[in-house]
DNA sequence: ATACATCGTCGCAATAATTGGAACACGCCG
DNA sequence: CGGCGTGTTCCAATTATTGCGACGATGTAT
C-alpha cells in the first residue's frame, strides 16, 4: 500500500533509502519499487539532493495547504496561538491526538524572546508527559486512558512520570482542574501548560499550548497563565461550534 | 487507486459525497467505499460536520507539514516573501509549476492594506495567464510551451491574452527580462509581477510574486519593483544552491 | 585491480488486492 | 407511500501488487 509508504517516510523525519524502506516494511525492494515508482511520478516523494535517499514530495505539501483550507481548525486556532505569544512572550502551540498514546504538533509561534522552546510541526510526541499531549489524554475514552497508563512508559527525563498510578492522577487533576502542566518531563528545561479544546459536539479533539524555558517560564508563571489558556481554548471551541451551526443551517 | 480519490477531493474544493467521487472517477460506488473507508481510517479524509459529503483528513494536513518542514524552499523563501510585502506593502506569493499548463500557490503573506489580492494557498491557476505562471512557463521544457500555446487558451477577462503568436512574444520578453507582469488576465483589476527561482543546477522550480488592486498598484508600480522582485528570486535561488552544496560534502 | 557491498531497475509467475453488479438499510421529502 | 439520496454489504471476476531472482551501475574496501 503506498499510504504505508508515505507514512513511513514522514515519520523517519530523515530521507530513506529503497532498500530502508524495504526492510522496515517488510516488502521486497521491487515491491517498493513498484509503488515509489509511482508516488514519485505524481510527486509524493521525490528524491533529495542528488538521487539515492527519498523523502516527501511537493505533492504533499500541497495536499496539506489544501487541507488546512478547508479543515476550521487552523484558521480559528491560529489567531489565538499569536494572541497568546503576545500575552506570554512564550512559544504557543496547537496539537492533536494522531495515534494511540502519541500527539502531532500542528501550529507554533514561536517566543519573540532568542532562547524558546524549539518544536517542530508535525512532529510527533508520547502524550503521557508533555502538557498538550496530557490535556488529551486526560478526555480520551477511558479504555485508551488505560491501554496508556498500562503500556510501558519510556522515561525521557529524571522527572518523567512513568508510575502508572501517579500518571493516573496527573490525569485526574487536569480533568478537574481543565488544563495540563509538565515540567521537563520529555525535554528537560521545558515547562508547558495546556489546555484542551472541544467541537461542536463537546469531544476534545485537540489542544493548546504555551511553553518556554525553566530558567524564565517557571511553573508558577504557567500555573497564573492557566487561565489565559483555558480562555482561548475555549474561544476556539466556541467559534469551531458557530462554525458548525452556520453550515447546518446552509 | 487511493490516490485519485484524495486529488479529486483536493481538487473540486468542496466537500464530495461517495457517489460524486464514484461518478467523476468512472468508478462503482463499492470500489470507492472500499478505498474511502480505508482513508478515512487513516484520518486522510474525513466527513465535513455531521455525517454526509468527504473532505480532506487531517492526516494530510499534518503530512504537508513534515513534507514542508523537509523541503528547504518553503523555509528560504517565506523570509523573502516577508521582505517584499514589507517593500512593498502588496501581497506577495511563491508558486510552481504543478501540472501541464498550471501552477499552484504554495505560500502567501498578506498586505497589510485592507484591500489585498486574495489568493487561496493550495490552490491552482492557469499558467499561461498569471505572473507565477508566465515567469515559471517561460522557461519550461521548449514541448511544453507548445504544448500550452498551442491548446485552448481560455478567456478569463477581456484582457486574457488568447492569441498564442501574442503569449509567445509575452514569454520571450519573460526570458529577456527576467520577470513577468499581469494586469487582470485571470482575476481582473489585480496586478501582479513576478521573478523566477532556480535550484542548484540552475533549473527554474518555482516563481515568486507581488500582487495588488489596480488601482493601487499599477503596472507603472510593478515595473519599478522588478528589481526587488527578481533580486528576492536570487537570493532564495542563492540559498538553495548553498544548501545542496552543504549537504553534497556532508 | 579485484572483489564486495549497496544502490535502483527489470521480467515473470503467483498471490492478494481492488473492482463492479446488485441488493440492502436508512433518512428525507413531496 | 414511493421515489431519491445517502452509505453499506456480499461475492465472484478482474486487476494490480507482490516476491523471487538477476541485472547494470556506483562506490568502498581489500
Amino acid at each position: 500500500m503506498s499510504l504505508d509508504v508515505i507514512e513511513l517516510i514522514a515519520s523517519s523525519h530523515v530521507p530513506l533509502s529503497l532498500g530502508d524502506i524495504a526492510t522496515r516494511l517488510n516488502m521486497s525492494k521491487a515491491a517498493v519499487h513498484g509503488v515509489i515508482s509511482n508516488l514519485e511520478a505524481r510527486r509524493y516523494v521525490e528524491r533529495a539532493p542528488e538521487r539515492m535517499s527519498y523523502r516527501l514530495g511537493h505533492r504533499l505539501w500541497e495536499l496539506g495547504l489544501v487541507a488546512a483550507e478547508t479543515i476550521e481548525l487552523p484558521k480559528i486556532a491560529h489567531r489565538h496561538l499569536e494572541r497568546l505569544v503576545a500575552l506570554s512572550e512564550e512559544s504557543a502551540q496547537l496539537a492533536e491526538y494522531c495515534a494511540p498514546g502519541e500527539v502531532v504538533y500542528l501550529d507554533r509561534i514561536d517566543s519573540p524572546n532568542p532562547v524558546r522552546a524549539n518544536i517542530s510541526v508535525g512532529r510527533r510526541a508520547p502524550a503521557f508527559c508533555v502538557a498538550t499531549g496530557r490535556a488529551l489524554l486526560a478526555f480520551q475514552q477511558p479504555a485508551e486512558i488505560d491501554r496508556v497508563c498500562a503500556g510501558p512508559l519510556q522515561s525521557f527525563t529524571k522527572k518523567t512520570i512513568i508510575k502508572p498510578a501517579k500518571l493516573r492522577r496527573e490525569l485526574d487533576l487536569v480533568r478537574q482542574r481543565g488544563f495540563a502542566i509538565n515540567h521537563g518531563e520529555y525535554r528537560g528545561e521545558i515547562v508547558g501548560i495546556a489546555a484542551p479544546i472541544r467541537d461542536h459536539q463537546g469531544q476534545v479533539i485537540a489542544a493548546l499550548s504555551v511553553s518556554g524555558p525553566e530558567y524564565r517560564f517557571t511553573v508558577k508563571h504557567a500555573t497564573d497563565l492557566a487561565p489565559a489558556v483555558m480562555d482561548a481554548a475555549h474561544a476556539v471551541s466556541r467559534e469551531l461550534g458557530q462554525h458548525f451551526i452556520q453550515k447546518r443551517r446552509a
